[in-house]
DNA sequence: TTGTCTGCAAATTCTTTGCAACGTT
DNA sequence: AACGTTGCAAAGAATTTGCAGACAA
């Protein structure tokens, strides 16, 4: 998974990369968790696929297409989800804000998970097909202006760079 | 699919709405003219359907499905098209950068005509699925040094804000 | 004439849905 | 027992592709 650190970045406080650990076992653990209460305290039940699906979130902190959620978890040999499973699960996640989707316009939609806090991150989506995610506060606050100037009640936002493969 | 553009556009200092005219005859002639010139000097030959596509991009400065275009056509009563030819124009145009997609993350993909001088705009979609471009300087800077600040090399961004329904 | 463009239909790819069986509460 | 959940297969929707004929240069 490319997702490193941005070098430049170091010594810019405000700006880093999202996941600068390939796959923070707290973080994924504490998402799991809440997801699974939110979904119990919505009155849905508790699901094999369903859980699998979340498990797998869980586990890797990076975009998912549908797919490759369904490919992970037979390769893992456990429990596995059908396709349809899969889809219908992140229809229920995103209905609950516990996951995002993202369209880098290939056609495919990606889902990754979203922080319970409302924390939010974007995507700087590389020549090469690598996405890697980051956050900027200064970024935030210029669309947070923006809003304002527009006149227009913001509910969310996506931003994706495209950027030349890096050079380093 | 209801997706059609707010015609309001309102002057706040430097933000103002990509599209302040409905259509501008005199800008969309000019790009068609360009898009032309540039198919042309690539040694593409003129056919029907194509130059039928660059029409509806030449009337309609607005954002279009692939099915919106043939859907015009049809209606204008002139030459059409058929979706075929639309995507395979639109594959061209774009392989030119004469119009760009946009993702509303819908599962349909839009399409517009690009500015000859790089000029480019972003959007608002409406929560009632209405699509607003707006142009932004300060969120240009704010890119600009955001990639600085990553390491990028960037070579485009797309922006999507999303907003509750206009109360005005 | 030569190579491109078009329309039509079939094929692909991603995503959604119907339905009967299964599992949770 | 009641009702949400799942798998399988079929259905849908958007986009792409194969081909033969039409057309521009």
């Amino acid at each position: 998974m490319a997702v490193r650190e941005a070098g430049a970045g170091r010594g810019v406080s405000h700006v880093h990369a999202a996941h600068d650990h390939p796959a923070d076992p707290a973080a994924g653990a504490r998402w799991s968790d809440h997801a699974e209460r939110v979904l119990r305290e919505a009155g849905l039940r508790t699901g094999g696929g369903r859980s699998a699906v979340i498990g797998v979130f869980a586990a890797e902190d990076c975009v998912l297409a549908a797919q490759d959620i369904v490919d992970r978890l037979r390769a893992s040999g456990g429990p596995g989800a059908n396709l349809a499973t899969v889809y219908r699960t992140l229809d229920t996640l995103r209905d609950h804000d516990l996951v995002h989707r993202l369209d880098p316009g290939d056609g495919t939609a990606r889902y990754e998970r979203a922080q319970p806090g409302g924390e939010h991150h974007h995507h700087v989506l590389f020549a090469d097909g690598t996405i890697e995610p980051f956050h900027d506060d200064a970024l935030e606050q210029a669309i947070e202006a923006l809003a304002g100037r527009l006149g227009v009640d913001l509910v969310g936002h996506d931003i994706v760079l495209h950027a030349a493969p890096r050079s380093a």
